[in-house]
DNA sequence: CCAGCCCCCTGTCGGC
DNA sequence: TGCCGACAGGGGGCTG
């Protein structure tokens, strides 16, 4: 659920708490939390660590730290916030890094899918992840090429990290929709202008996505606590049964790659 | 290369 | 009201 939008978003709320902070102590409830390095490892070598940046790669959470690169995947209910304490309504937090100044970065995780990372790079734990469908050099050419020859549903291919960075389930079918591109259609069957559209559609959901602060679905929240709204603003996601908002035939809903994808039967033609 | 399936987990919701 | 199965979907792994 968090997919590119949320991450960038928690991102942005999480640098200023967090960036000239030191790390004091680390705590765990499960070791498996901790993905890479082993669990002892990876509190020795973070403690005295100060987070020098926040960024985001794909769906990861990267914060550049004196010596290593210290990673969160939120997968599907992580999520990260600072403060003194956990609110006393949150019952699934798994670990805290303990900081300088008294507060704490958390990890909350009801689902336990999430993880942490620490390496001496980020390729450690991001590489083979395609490139990053906002980056000026994501040009629609670029994603063409990455599209060509594949004969594989369209569906798939976007949320195929190694084809591109950072689409899950809702911007997926969100992009589809507006690209007016059925989900089962196989991409070497895409005309240039399909293709065409198609990046272009990504490109903007994603982008209006972080405009409304990303989709509180069910789980996900801002490091405040606040919901995003993007939710608010989809158009296909969701919506099975409900009438198209372009020509007012039913919202379809089909399992594509055992995942929920809606779309409009009249505006996304199989064939 | 690709489709399909399982697994990791737990909260929520609809049906009975 | 309580129980139970289905469902949510990011990612890794395995098989055919």
């Amino acid at each position: 659920m968090p997919e590119l939008p949320e991450v960038e978003t928690v991102v942005r709320g999480l640098r200023q708490p967090l960036v000239g902070r030191r790390v004091e102590h680390v705590w765990y409830e499960r070791e498996k939390v901790i993905a890479i390095p082993g669990a002892e490892d990876f509190a020795a070598r973070i403690v005295g660590q100060t987070f020098q940046a926040i960024t985001r790669r794909a769906k990861y959470i990267v914060c550049q730290m004196d010596h290593d690169v210290f990673g969160v995947h939120l997968r599907m209910t992580g999520r990260l916030y600072v403060a003194v304490e956990s609110p006393a309504d949150d019952r699934w937090v798994r670990l805290r890094l303990g900081l300088d100044n008294g507060e704490s970065l958390h990890f909350s995780d009801a689902r336990r899918f999430g993880r942490v990372y620490l390496a001496p790079d980020v390729t450690a734990f991001t590489q083979g992840i395609g490139p990053e469908p906002l980056d000026d050099d994501f040009t629609a050419e670029v994603f063409a090429e990455r599209l060509r020859g594949r004969h594989r549903q369209i569906k798939a291919l976007l949320l195929d990290q190694s084809i591109i960075a950072g689409v899950g389930n809702i911007y997926a079918d969100e992009s589809l929709f507006l690209a007016q591109i059925h989900p089962l259609r196989t991409a070497d069957t895409l005309t240039g202008d399909e293709m065409s559209r198609l990046h272009e559609a990504v490109r903007h959901v994603l982008n209006q996505g972080i405009d409304h602060e990303g989709a509180s679905v069910n789980w996900y929240r801002k490091p405040d606590g606040e919901r995003g709204d993007s939710q608010e603003h989809f158009n296909v996601y969701d919506r099975s049964g409900q009438p198209c908002l372009r020509c007012g035939t039913a919202v379809l809903k089909i399992r594509v790659t055992q995942r929920g994808t809606h779309f409009c039967p009249n505006c996304q033609r199989e064939k």
